[in-house]
RNA sequence: GGGAGCUUAGCUCAGCUGGUUCAGAGCACCUGCCUUACAAGCAGGGGGUCAUAGGUUCGAACCCUAUAGCUCCCA
């Protein structure tokens, strides 16, 4: 059978992904053995497929691979979260398409068409997921919003509620003008921006011509103006005590208010405040009574209470204002400031602080737990650099705004009396029977449930619960749990991407120790933000992210997944460039072109194993042990991009460059020689290995070879191979074969040198005093050498280099230039000379030699006599010459 | 405004409790090779005042101080 010089994996990657599938390597059941549990990031349901999610998932997958072969039942839950703004959004924006207007509809018509809209393009992105090869237990897959789910976030509310943790009350919220909703502090982007920074002066009350002047940055906003604050200890205002000034175009006269919270350098000392709209405004306002009057519709237009430019838009009342108020005369100058806006997440519309009724979740009462078992490692993130955000996002935790005023998600559980009291029950019928306990009755169907529905957070912070046993939250003290959640919960690893910090990693160690009294995972792994070239989040208004499926197809699933992990340590950005998806692709054909090798020896059990390859094998057995205990030890400390590449060297040079350059048969008459049938078997069960390893990073082409290599039963597969056990090996066997290596590559360098073809025969001569002949037939093989011959004395006319302290000579035969040798000895000798010196000036010093550490000494002293040896090797050379 | 972190080769990053396992890896680059597994390859090679300036030490990429630049978080 002739095979192809390249990987055809499209076709490969679809056959094992439906062969894995089909065969159940994917599902996980509790059994008895040990249990490795992952529970992906829930994508947004509205989501495709970006270049974070293949990271974050590759970065899943490689664990979750490496655990099943392992031993351990390894569980990967895959699923959605419905977004509530996201999604809303979305089906608003379609229907509108349609000609139908959301307030017409009623709120089950609406969410009938987002369920419809749900079941059609919701869960695009899991299907991608599989073509990157993730291999999740899709029979577990989840929705935030599937019915017991739900019922799981109600329960959470009730129960929350009824301990103290849950109020209702009027806040300053980030209000989102766009999607009509509060969204919580998290959800807020702050982004430095130029604004203006405009002066206007107010006439103080019972004076003709005195002002005081003010700096605004929002110059529409002093409709709403209920006082002007200035600093007590301000001198320049001082005198204006107990005045009022009138309020430019709504001529409204205020008190002058004095308190220390002004910054007496920024603008003019004198702030103007406006309760409603303003997070400190506000709280200035509660400190001094004063009044509080909202100028804004939910729309962000101004209302009725402004007075003027009712109904017309924010912005656009900014620019008008500004000349009307220039006009009248009262705009006293603008100045350029940079300060920040906040920004909503989701619709990237300006955030109005505003008052409203809304529902909190008081952090401070649950979240100590979440804290204390992330500084004491019970709960591991990585890098553990993130643990300094964490304490101190924790240690000054606000209290979350859990309410949104939307109808997509899981509507808040509280019931309103006709005259406004409630209560929080799961049903109306539970409701009334709480009013009947405080002496209030009602009919079914005289209480209205509250119209908000919990932010979609709320439910996913219950996730790594609520996957496996949904009941958990209301099902009483003496509920257990199913044997699910008693199996697989903790969950082992998290992998997710540092700015959902808080949004969803703190709050799910908040849930897991206030729900199950335990962590909700080990450790947490926080991916970095895949950026371009130009170090800009990759994303899609920008346009400037790579579609993952064409990558994909270009570069096969295996040659991007190692080009993504390439670059990416733990908690690093990654600058993404295709050419790493094409090193992976490379690599990937590095393999290919290994098998097709091993693949071609024609076997010969009846001749004897050639003694190169003899040393080939127990050496390369000895590095692969070594290599595979170190890749052990960096999947331990979650160093998977210097996994790979000790992996990614440990195959292509070590197994590929060395070891089958040493075993491959040699050609005569062009023809192959047979291998021998002992190297044969090594040389697979080599492969076999190596597959292995490499099957984490690259699941495709590793199971297609693992098939070819040998025939396998039907259940057989790479997939759920074990992993290869770290044997004992000859550590000082690399370390004498590194001189093997060294002095191949010096001839090599005298072939390069010199010009002098590779398949021009070459004499290589020794001078030793330590003569090792074991790695002669190596050496011979690899550097095209005739004969390796053991001199005591230098030969004339030869190029000469040392490997340790032993001297080795070319014979040259043509292209010999002395000079340049003497030129080339010149400098090697200056070099030791100076290594020599710097080691005898330590072993001089006193304080060094009474200090250091006796071994540390004695490594010095034999620096010194291998310096010296070394040089005296050289000076002789140079004399000859 | 407050806090955390980073700065090592052209690029992306390793570099542990200070001591040749200290200046490293991959890619890129340069030179020579179409050597019957692989040109998506082979062989070899050149690149760094470890951000800057001081200090501690017998000894500093590593510890301390200051400065500059960058990033992130919080307000």
């Amino acid at each position: 059978m002739e095979i192809p010089k390249n990987f055809e994996f499209s076709a490969a990657e679809e056959r094992w992904y439906a062969f894995w599938n089909t065969q159940g390597f994917f599902r996980s059941i509790p059994d008895d053995r040990e249990p490795y549990t992952i529970v992906i990031p829930p994508p947004n349901v509205t989501g495709v497929l970006h270049m974070g999610h293949m990271l974050n998932n590759t970065i899943q997958d490689v664990l979750i691979r490496r655990a099943r072969m392992l031993g351990k039942n390894a569980c990967w839950v895959p699923g959605t979260d419905h977004a509530s703004i996201a999604t809303e959004a979305k089906v608003v924006a379609l229907l509108k398409e349609k000609g139908i207007n959301k307030k017409d509809l009623s709120r089950d018509e609406f969410l009938k068409y987002a369920w419809e809209w749900k079941e059609k393009y919701g869960g695009i992105i899991l299907e991608q997921l599989k073509k990157l090869g993730a291999s999740c237990d899709w029979e577990r897959t989840r929705f935030t919003m599937e019915d017991d789910l739900s019922e799981s976030v109600v329960d959470v509310f009730i129960d929350l509620f009824n301990k103290g943790h849950i109020y209702r009350g009027t806040r300053m919220v980030n209000w989102d003008c766009s999607a009509l909703t509060a969204v919580s502090d998290e959800e807020v982007i702050m982004k430095e921006s130029v604004s203006k920074l405009y002066y206007l002066r107010y006439l103080i009350e019972g004076t003709k011509d005195e002002y005081v002047t003010i700096a605004t940055t929002r110059p529409e906003t002093i409709l709403g103006d209920t006082a002007v604050c200035v600093h007590p200890e301000d001198e320049r205002y001082t005198k204006l005590k107990g005045k009022k000034v009138i309020v430019p175009l709504v001529n409204r006269a205020v008190h002058i208010i004095y308190d220390e919270y002004v910054d007496k350098e920024f603008g003019t000392g004198a702030l103007k405040v406006t309760p409603a709209h303003d997070r400190n405004d506000y709280e200035l306002g509660k400190k001094h009574k004063l009044d509080s009057i909202d100028i804004f519709n939910p729309e962000g237009t101004i209302s009725p209470a402004g007075k003027l430019y009712v109904g017309k838009d924010r912005f656009a009342v900014r620019k008008e204002i500004v000349k009307d108020l220039e006009e009248a005369g009262y705009l006293v100058k603008v100045e350029e400031l940079k300060n920040n806006v906040g920004y909503s997440e989701r619709t990237n519309a300006v955030i109005e602080p505003r008052l409203s009724m809304q529902w909190f979740v008081s952090m401070k009462g649950i979240s100590q737990p979440a804290l204390e078992n992330v500084l004491n490692g019970e709960v591991k993130l990585i890098p553990e650099k993130f643990i300094n955000t964490y304490r101190h996002w924790m240690e000054n935790v606000q209290d979350w705004c859990v309410s949104r005023q939307l109808w997509w998600g899981q509507r808040i559980p509280a019931w309103y009396s006709p005259n406004g009291d409630f209560v929080v029950a799961k049903t109306e019928v539970e409701a009334i029977r709480q009013f009947e306990i405080r002496n209030s009755k009602f009919e079914i169907g005289s209480l209205k449930q509250d119209e908000d529905v919990v932010d979609t957070w709320f439910s996913s912070w219950l996730w790594p619960i609520s996957v496996f046993d949904p009941k958990v939250f209301g099902g009483g003290k003496d509920y257990k749990g199913n044997a699910d959640i008693n199996y697989y919960y903790p969950t082992n690893d998290l992998v997710t991407a540092p700015e959902i910090l808080f949004f969803w990693v703190a709050r799910m160690i908040i849930a897991g120790y206030e729900y199950r009294g335990a962590k909700p995972f080990s450790n947490v792994y926080l991916t970095g933000i895949v950026r371009d070239k130009q170090g800009r989040k990759m994303s899609k208004s920008l346009g400037n992210s790579p579609d993952p499926l064409d990558l994909i197809n270009q570069y096969s699933a295996d040659g991007v997944r190692v080009g993504m992990l390439l670059c990416s340590p733990a908690g690093n950005d990654v600058p993404f460039d295709i050419s790493m998806c094409e090193q992976g692709r490379n690599f990937s054909n590095k393999i290919w072109n290994a098998f097709r090798l091993v693949k071609g020896f024609s076997v010969d059990n009846s001749i004897a194993q050639p003694d190169s390859s003899k040393i080939a094998i127990e050496w390369f057995n000895a590095k692969f042990n070594e290599q595979l205990a170190e890749i052990n030890d960096l999947f331990s400390k979650f160093r998977l991009s210097e996994a790979l590449m000790t992996t990614y060297k440990l195959v292509w040079d070590d197994f590929c460059a060395w070891y089958l350059e040493m075993i491959k048969p040699e050609f005569v008459d062009g023809k192959a020689l047979p291998i021998d049938g002992k190297t044969f078997l090594a040389t697979t069960e080599f492969f076999e290995k190596i597959l292995k390893v490499l099957h984490p990073f690259m699941p495709f082409i590793t199971e297609e070879l693992y098939h070819h290599l040998a025939d396998r039963k039907e259940k057989d597969a790479i997939i759920v191979a074990k992993w290869p056990v770290v044997e004992k090996f000859d550590a000082s066997f690399i370390e004498r074969f590194s001189i093997a290596i060294e002095t191949i590559a010096q001839v090599r360098n005298v072939r390069n040198q010199k010009n002098i073809h590779p398949r021009e025969m070459l004499e290589l001569m020794v001078k030793t005093t330590s003569p090792d002949k074991s790695f002669d037939s190596v050496i011979k093989k690899l550097s095209g050498v005739s004969a390796v011959n053991y001199v005591t004395d230098k030969p004339a006319g030869a190029i000469g280099f040392m490997v340790k302290s032993n001297e080795y000579f070319v014979p040259f035969t043509s292209n010999a230039n002395p000079e340049e040798e003497k030129a080339r000895l010149k400098k090697e000798l200056e070099y030791n000379q100076g290594f020599l010196v710097s080691v005898q000036k330590k072993l001089a010093n006193e304080k060094f030699v009474s200090n250091a550490k006796p071994e540390l000494i004695e490594l010095e002293r034999r620096k010194q006599s291998d310096a010296e040896s070394k040089i005296k090797a050289i000076e002789e050379q140079l004399a000859n010459l």
